[in-house]
Parts: structure tokens; sequence; C-alpha cells
DNA sequence: TCAACCAGTCAACGGTGTTGACCGAGAGGC
DNA sequence: GCCTCTCGGTCAACACCGTTGACTGGTTGA
């Protein structure tokens, strides 16, 4: 008796064979997941999540598996900074900067608190190292000179997370009340030796 | 009728006037909750630290307040940094970056972890600020020369809390399989670079 | 002696993510 | 048209969390 089309009772549902209704509310449980996360971050709970899509908390993880899950799906890291990445090498570390500290895209500083918040989860780990991995390594290493050219894509990646941290999270005041384009100068210099020691 | 001497009724114990039976499992409460702390971060329970120290749980907040204060008091940012900091300014980033990625010494490790995954809470926050700028600014930044000596002190600090995060928290393999050397070497070079632009 | 106070226990509150039992409705096969 | 079966959804509950307040005993100081 194979057990491929009736695992058991509670069926995790595939996303393809589903009926309209059960896609319109998960899309519903999305749509406010994503508000809500952008808002709270991690801390956003499933019952509040349920109670902003009219629904019941059960159907959020029937729907997707787990608290977890749907905010992996909910935060993607993807963004604009493949044209920051794909610029001239030899100011790239000050257009890192730039890009993250800009104060009128609130969505970067929403997205970094929420992934760094749930960093703890397993599969965010692996998500951002991904993302690291194949945003920035492969859009960098390439064009860089010398040795060790994925290591120091990797370190500058650690770079622009440490300045994040200490500005968004930590809100240091020794950085927040600094001037920003000294900062974008001074910070963006440093990724960029790391990145071209040679230059600058 | 001021209430200096009798705060209503549940009474915060004042460390002093304590008697040796509150003192002792007082002490085991802490003892306990700096080995649980130290082993699960700020998801060791307080019903577990309880357990551990033979304790109701109710008897942790009385004693302590509450579970955040409790880990505040539990994490002491001191450790034997200063020295590193006393040392050649002009060789202090590879320094730095070596003693914290010395792989004998998981305490480092393990504070550093509580410590981020407790980020959150305000007063963790303000610990943290107040330890870079009591430690790291008021020792390095007086031997600096050149403008924004403050404020580059601090960055080298974000550079550094990034480093432990990839490696650390973030567990990136690009980090964590590289030639702790190397790692060493080049980071410690962008922290110098950001502190003595002008040697090296 | 007796009142005040400390040490400690207990049950409960409101919150969390998650599970399993249950039910109504709609779709497919005969 | 009926019957069955699966999907959509609700409900109550579980186990855990940090925290609170009421309560009991034992010790201490006046």
């Amino acid at each position: 008796m194979t057990k491929t089309s009736s695992p058991d009772r509670p069926a995790p549902p595939d996303e393809r064979h589903l009926r309209p209704a059960g896609r319109a509310t998960r899309a519903a449980i999305e749509e406010a997941a994503r508000r809500l996360f952008a808002e709270r971050g991690f801390d956003a709970s499933v019952r509040a999540i349920a109670t902003e899509a009219g629904v019941d908390p059960a159907l959020v993880i029937r729907h997707f598996g787990s608290k977890e899950a749907l905010f992996l799906r909910c935060v993607d890291t993807s963004g604009s900074i493949g044209a920051v990445l794909d610029g001239p090498i030899e100011t790239v570390g000050r257009r890192l900067v730039a890009y993250f500290l800009q104060p009128d895209r609130p969505l970067v500083r929403q997205r970094y608190l929420a992934l760094a918040q749930a960093a703890h989860l397993d599969q965010v780990k692996e998500e951002m190292n991904r993302h690291t991995a194949e945003t920035y390594v492969a859009a960098l290493a390439p064009r860089l000179d010398g040795a060790d050219r994925e290591l120091r894509v990797a370190l500058a990646v650690a770079q622009l997370s440490g300045l994040l941290n200490l500005a968004f999270r930590q809100e240091d005041p020794l950085v927040t009340d600094a001037d920003p384009d000294r900062v974008v100068a001074l910070y963006g210099d440093a990724i960029q030796h790391l990145l071209t020691p040679g230059l600058g």
C-alpha cells in the first residue's frame, strides 16, 4: 500500500493542487505575514498574522508548515544590490555602504533587522550564507586580483554586516550620530582595502 | 508617608540585607544561570535555571527581578581584551582578530553568541554600547592621529562584530573553512587601515 | 513575647508555536 | 442524483514560556 497520494491525514499542501478558495486565503496569510514581519520582525506572532488575515492560527501552520518556513518565504534577500555590485570595482566599497545606509530606504533596514533577529534558525543561516555566496562572491570574486578572492569578498560581507549591526540593531550613538558621509568614506575605504588592496 | 523602606509588598532584595540562606540560594541560582546561559544562550529558560539550582522558578524572578536582569549579571563583557588594546597601536588590528578567533578560548565564542542573541533587549544594547565606548574608544581613540578618532574606533568595533557574526553565528563556510592565519592577516589589516590609515 | 520581615512554595495568568480531532462544502465517479 | 473522498476551515488542547500574587514558615530584632 503506497502512501504517495494520502500521507496519513494532515496532508501538507503542495502549492499545485489547491482549490481557488485555498489559494486565496493562502495569499492573504502571506500578505499579512509580509506586513507584520516587516513591522515587528520575527517577533510577529503566528496568532497576530492569523488575526490580520482574518483566519485561524492553525491554518497558518497548515498552509506553510511552520512559522520559520513562512518567515523564510516572506523575507526575500533580493534587492537592487545587483546594480551596486556591477558598477566600477574601484569604488564599490563606498557605494555598498551608501546603499545600505541610505535613510530613504526603510525596507533595507527592516529586512536586515528581521533577518538578524531570526539568524539563530538553521534555515535562515543557510539562506544568508547562500545569499553571500551567490550574490556577493559570485559578482565580485571573479573581478578581483590577488589571492584569497572568495575569502576577501566574504570578509567584506562580514564588514558590511558589522556596520549594519552597529547602526541598525545596536544603534550605537557613536555611529548613528556621526556624519553619514564620513561613515561612507571611512568604512567604504576599509571595505575597498580588503577587495583591492593596491588602489586608493 | 514615605515609602522608602517598604515599597508596597514584593520588596526587591537589595543584595545587602540578606540572610545567609538567601545569599546561598541566590549564589546557586546565579551559578546555574551562568552555566546554562553559556550553554544555550538566552534561550536557557528561567524554569531550567531554577531546576538546575533546585529552586522554584518564581524565586529566580524574586531574586533578580527579571530574566533579562539575571542575564546581564551573568554575561560580563570584561575579559583580557585590555592587554590587547594596550599593546603597540601599529599592529592592534591583527592582534584583535587573533584574540577573538583563537580556537582554544570557547568562552569568547560563547559570550559573543549569548550577547548577540539577546541584543534585541534594550538593556543589553545599552550595555554593549557602554562597553564599546568605555573599553575600546577610551583605550584607542586618544592614541590615534587624524580626524574622527572616536568614530573610527567605533567603526573598527563594527568590523570586529561583523567578523564574529559571520564566523560564530552565521558560521559561513567561506570563513570557517578558511586558513585562520589568512583571516587574521586580511581582516586585521582592514581594521588597521581604519585606525591608522597611513601605516602598513 | 510578639510583631516584622525574609525565604520559599504554589497556583495561576496571559502569551507562544504547534497538533489532532472534528465538521461542512464542493468535486469526481457511478 | 447519490456517494465517497478530499480539501478548507474551526476548535480545543498541549507543552512551554516569563511573570505575578497569595500564602506559609521560620528567623530576627525590639
